[in-house]
DNA sequence: TGTACATCAGTGAACGCGCGTTCACTGATGTAC
DNA sequence: TGTACATCAGTGAACGCGCGTTCACTGATGTAC
């Protein structure tokens, strides 16, 4: 139920997410819920723990850095909301939820910051600064691409143009 | 009207204003306003119009291209949704809204792309790659930074990381 | 100037709808003897 | 093994609520004569 929440949450937002909806997901009656978690918003704050859990065991399966961010930047990654990264999908959505929520969101984009962070060569003093800014970017193309209607050319150039910085970016 | 509803839309997202409040916040009843718009969506339609258009009056008045991302990048803007860049407070929400509102929204950022292309200095070659860089990163950053709560240290870091590396590209 | 009338922005009750949550009840499962 | 009972996940009707939208009505404004 946390997985079938995580991809529908992700999908389509927390508010356009009911109840209902992920209780049908797994095949019960709403009413049931209640019996597994306190709230939605208890609900929500797990299933944003667990996307952001199954989004760092894709990381550590993706290979090297120049790979993860092609697939991260690519147009599939893009029209696959539910079961992309949950900073792209819900980051907009995050400001307006309760603390557990918005918690649970930082604790899993602190993390993949320290994961690119690891993954990053050049001089160890700014490696930190570039990690934050690399995490930046990613998200905020992947969001941005999302954001304008599918058939303008502006969605795939926010894709290539920052896939082509970030990659330059690395070697810096 | 527009122009409460664009403060109002950018501080708290779509679906959490409400035509009522809209309609009290210039001091009439929710029934009138429909003698103004077809629709919530038809207004939300003109108040993102409206919300890039002082966006792009307030990036003239901002002076050069320091200033402008240290005023953009800064804790004061993101305090501030309901009066800062569009982009940075609804490109979450915008995904889900109908074709009107994602078009002025796609509008509004390429305009804020080409105002950043003019102030770009280096190889006219890059330059467009480089100015749709620098947006998504102004504009991730701010959004990353509003949706970590306040009191963790990533909500600066956000900030200022990007701000360092915007002034350090700026230069290359 | 005064009177009758048309216009039309604004009012507030009402509509249908979907939501999160509660609750009395069902029915399968497992334990006690 | 068989029987009685407790447990508890699941059901679906019901609750109160807020929403977008509609609509009959009000009342101020401006025009015609």
């Amino acid at each position: 139920m946390v997985a079938a929440a995580s991809e529908l949450l992700r999908a389509k937002g927390f508010d356009a997410v009911s109840v209902a909806e992920v209780a049908n997901a797994v095949g019960l009656t709403h009413g049931g819920f209640y019996n597994h978690f306190a709230s939605k918003d208890d609900l929500a704050a797990q299933a944003l723990a667990d996307a952001w859990a199954s989004m760092s065991a894709h990381r550590s399966r993706a290979g090297k850095l120049p790979q993860l961010l092609a697939a991260y930047l690519s147009p599939k990654a893009r029209d696959a909301p539910g079961k992309g990264c949950p900073a792209a999908a819900l980051a907009g959505d995050v400001r307006r939820q309760p603390h557990p929520v918005r918690h649970a969101f930082a604790t899993g984009l602190e993390e993949m910051i320290n994961s690119l962070e690891g993954q990053l060569a050049g001089d160890p003093a700014t490696r930190r600064t570039r990690a934050v800014a690399l995490a930046t970017r990613m998200i905020g193309a992947l969001l941005l691409s999302r954001s304008v209607p599918d058939d303008e050319p502006l969605a795939r150039e926010l894709l290539s143009a920052n896939l082509e910085m970030a990659l330059s970016d690395m070697d810096a």
